[in-house]
DNA sequence: AGCTAAATTGCGGGAACCCGCAACAGGTTT
DNA sequence: AAACCTGTTGCGGGTTCCCGCAATTTAGCT
């Protein structure tokens, strides 16, 4: 079975290959490669049932390159691997795995133990396996900032790309006053308050969500490539 | 002569070790601790002319780290090493370093020939050493965004926690429409454009700068803490 | 001291934002 | 069928933001 690795970090990147080569025999070879684009690249010729993805790198990041990768070969099985538990990561990994396939995430301070178990776990035997302590905020519904909508989050990207209301109204196809009324349960959930005219809720909203990790730049890069052709088009229509 | 090495990747502490040992032959003892807080911790006990602080980390960061330390020793030489070329870390950085100290600046991506380069030059010599790569950032006047002025910066910083105009002229003590004015060389310097009411110039600015890496999270989680105490002081004064 | 450029402040108004109130639709429960 | 919960939309007004205009202060230079 051959193995792809996509890894920025040399440090990172020889460990992960040597973990591998002690834990997984099925592997026969397995290839390294450095960012997003050579992996998309490499993955390209379908020979790769297993994928490694590290997802902050220069360039193109973890999330878009499994897209990539997904859209072309859907039964490829990726393990995500990050410095961060941040929750915008897993959000974009589970709007676009498909259903054929399976995925980790699991932490780069995890234990090699657990680290293994994953390895096996979703590149051999095709399951789903998030590390706990990214999991822990997806679900806690103990705490006051309770998890997002589908729908409050995009509203949530798109006010970080920094759109008015009415080009948010435009390109999510509601009314102007639902996207207010989005924000509002958003300024709820993620704990903004005006304290008595002290705060600007809308970049409040921002800095909270960058803070508690529920947000963060990699993904606002990816949005804002996504957020490019469709601003085009648009100004193109309107013409 | 001790060194103390605060780094919370342990691949990447164990490659500094290693490094140390074959290129500075004067450090006669390494101590290796995992982050800033501990860091500071150590170094308060006034044995170390020599540290290295990376600047990521879990609860307080490298920039923090070495305020702590420099207050109390002022002649410690540091040599801060980072993923990240971002601008907001050499501006934190070179508004604490003592007169008296030397510091540098490297990329973990760095060849172990100019990391050797910097070790040698900074904690050896006492020179001041920032990569070319992080330098590049700081001092280009052909790029349309030039640097900010400091005033500018810390306007900046207040932007993105999300203060109003009106709380940012109390804290930087100026007039309202001072304020202003110097959020609108913002909007220029980091090419912030209406584009017809397309976009909120508040949250793009911001989005805008941590794009650019002109401002980064980690800074804007330091910045909070400093901001707790002056507001809470705002408010007692205020009854 | 005297002159000029740059920065600071006040004023005013148009635009965007924030949100309470209220009407309405679709789906679920009783 | 009636009550109910959730999400969408319009309207209105109070607040903040954005910025042109103009007067004033500060800083730098001769």
């Amino acid at each position: 079975m051959k193995l792809l690795i996509v890894e920025d970090d040399q440090f990172h990147a020889s460990f992960m290959v040597e973990t591998v080569g002690e834990i997984l025999p099925e592997v026969s070879e397995i290839t390294h490669v450095a960012n997003g684009g050579e992996g998309e690249e490499e993955a390209k010729s379908g020979e790769y049932p297993a994928v490694i993805l590290d997802l902050q790198m220069p360039g193109r990041n973890g999330v878009e390159a499994a897209r990539t990768i997904w859209a072309a070969h859907p039964e490829t099985r990726i393990l995500f691997w990050s410095n961060y538990a941040d929750e915008a990561y897993l959000r974009g990994i589970t709007t676009i795995v498909p259903e054929t396939s399976a995925y980790g995430y699991v932490l780069k301070t995890t234990s090699t133990n657990r680290l293994g178990l994953a390895l096996r776990a979703v590149l051999i035997e095709g399951q789903i396996m998030v590390d706990r302590e990214i999991n822990r905020y997806h679900q806690r519904a103990t705490t006051p900032r309770s998890t997002l909508t589908e729908s409050e989050f995009s509203v949530l990207v798109d006010l970080a790309l920094g759109l008015t209301d009415k080009l948010i109204a435009d390109r999510r196809a509601m009314s102007l006053r639902s996207v207010q009324n989005r924000l509002l349960s958003l300024y709820q959930k993620l704990e903004v308050d005006d304290e008595g005219g002290a705060f600007n809720k809308r970049t409040r909203a921002v800095n909270r969500a960058l803070l508690t990790r529920m947000l963060n730049v990699e993904t606002l890069i990816a949005a804002e490539r996504e957020l490019g052709p469709w601003y085009a088009k648009k100004l193109a229509r309107s013409k």
